[in-house]
DNA sequence: CATGAATGAGTGTTCATTCAT
DNA sequence: TATGAATGAACACTCATTCAT
């Protein structure tokens, strides 16, 4: 699916409405104001609300997907570093894209299968297939504890990174960086998450349980 | 704040509602029509909608609290144990109060400070000022590993448990529990949680990062 | 038609609110509340809130109606004199009841023929008989002028007096009493709306057109 | 403040309709259906229901000064002739804007200071200064008696013809014109009117008190 | 005799969407 | 292709009134 210039525009500010709003706490007048577009405009390139929100989706699905195709095949790098590499990539995701993960998580937790549940279920499911595929290998070779439940693992990267990320105001005020630029916050959580993560998940995937 | 029979019918279910479908998605007519009510019972009982929202999380508020007070002064329990006996709380109260966390987890999201928000971080301080003073313990009495975040600690837990209860049907799907019984699931879970928290965290703990 | 303490106490508040909100921008509850009675105690005692308006006129009826029947067979007086008196009755009554009045005023305005409107026309057609009967007299003794037009003369009275009382920040503002106490404001107007009222129709009813 | 066709169709619906049931006894509903529109439209074109009570005044303020400006300077007339072309203007507005005068007289009457009663007051306040230096003029040239106060009088002015033109039955009725058509007895009691008031304030103005 | 609880109808307003242009 | 105008449905909320006690 291809978007010109205004229907990119009005996606990009429904994704941060979306996220700092919601989807029913935002209007479409909300969104054409914001864009500087006719309100018109929404229903006319996207039919309606409801799938101006897929647009959003279907725009930010390949940065849903952690790419690991290259990563496992390469023998350059441990078990253990491409497990690494993929926290790496969870977190930049979420730092880099915040409102659309916000959005990403706040859906999440709607229960009927729409169209976004389920694309984002079927993102979930590819991940998880990578990440297996990675786990397995580890173990076959050794490397990793057994009895590893993937979901859980995913859980738990998805899970604190959200929580931190999403609800930003807790860490910055019990850290003394309430008033921290975006920017350096940004550069500042991206190393402490990864750091976390990886040392979190460093002992439990190699010792034995 | 006392609620009678009545009162907390409609926090029940606006609780159910609003985590279902979101504060915004749920309107006073969906909770009269399911609590079988008058639509002007919700302005007559809590004032407003949005002041039957703050009752919900008055009502819920002391299970948001772990309770670690006599807890923390019995000596029959290890350091290690103790962090364990929170994970149970947690994972028991997430369980237990479904509906109510993933409200919570939402509400979380919200940005500006309402009184929801407020509320919530200050329960979050509270945990956090708990589990800060049993790590703390724990490292003093050389049990548990320096450069400990707390709040990452926090985080991983709440994040991890709410990730598998709130988006359910992926863990189901992917451990084919798709038609299993809320009860059973909830056992079961409960049991998933607790173990794999334990395990994540007490190699984090103990080992020197 | 009598009322009990607690009826008189309705009356009053509901006199008060409806000439300083009206009927419809006043609540039941607000009546209910000021007056520190339960809501149901007006539809109870009076039926209805249209029940209550009319009772509150039915208890002020009296004081509509302009007492002139000792004075028209009183030959002490003249002719002159007496307008006068009727003059100072006016002023009197309004400045006594503000409340009462400015809600007659109001209400005078509704065309519909409720009882209200007919209870204030049938007051203002005996009151009509009365000073047209002193005019008839003054004119055939020859003090007053032909071609009265006493509706007219009734019209310029009250709405004279209306307008100032009604509209009394204009006045205060435009005579520097902006801060006068009430009972100050009520002696200063009552002697200046009855010189001028009586100045005004001295020359107009003496003299020839 | 340009209004186009519908808006205004709207604005004459409401000014009718707020002049006989008054502003809270008037839905925004049945204006829409009395002007032909969608309840929306109020909303849509004016905001609110009370913007729409604004824009009635904004669209008729013009009409509620009087214009005498140029009838000052000019020396064709004696002050008293003037006085009577100002008498003549209240009441031309009056009978030719009956539903907006009867409207400002109910608005007059409200204490707090809204927007509308603001911009009736300063209009007052203009006509007010407007008649006082014509006053004064003829006073200083011996015309006019001295202890003239302007408020008082235009208190008579307005005041006579709100109370004539507003509760128009009882004039009707006391002078069998009950079923006399409006355009008839607009040129009926406008005569009057203009004759009775320029005969009151003649003999007034213009003789020692 | 008095009232707290409850209700259906109605309030002003906002909504996503449609349509003529 | 793009939009201002317009709308019906829904919104949260308030209302006068009723009724069981």
């Amino acid at each position: 699916m291809e978007f010109n210039e205004k229907q990119l525009a009005i996606i990009h500010t429904a994704e941060k409405l979306f996220s700092v709003t919601g989807f029913d706490g935002t209007s479409v007048r909300d969104i054409a104001n914001e864009a500087g577009i006719n309100v018109a405009m929404v229903s006319y390139y996207f039919g309606s609300k409801e799938k101006l929100m897929e647009a959003v989706f279907e725009h930010r699905t390949n940065q849903m997907r952690i790419k690991v195709e290259n990563m496992l095949q390469n023998d350059q790098y441990s078990h253990l570093d491409k497990i690494f590499m993929i926290i790496d990539e969870y977190v930049d995701k979420f730092v880099d894209r915040q409102d659309f993960h916000k959005l990403m998580m706040r859906e999440q937790f709607n229960e009927k299968g729409t169209l976004i549940t389920d694309l984002i279920h079927e993102v979930k499911l590819k991940n998880l297939a990578s990440i297996t595929k990675l786990i397995r290998a580890g173990q076959k070779s050794g490397n990793f504890a057994k009895n590893i439940d993937v979901v859980l693992m995913m859980a738990t990267i998805t899970g604190t990174i959200s929580q931190i990320i999403n609800s930003q105001r807790f860490y910055r005020e019990t850290h003394s960086m309430t008033d921290l630029p975006a920017e350096e916050f940004n550069k500042h959580i991206r190393k402490k998450l990864s750091t976390y993560l990886k040392s979190l998940f460093k002992t439990f995937l190699t010792n034995e349980a």
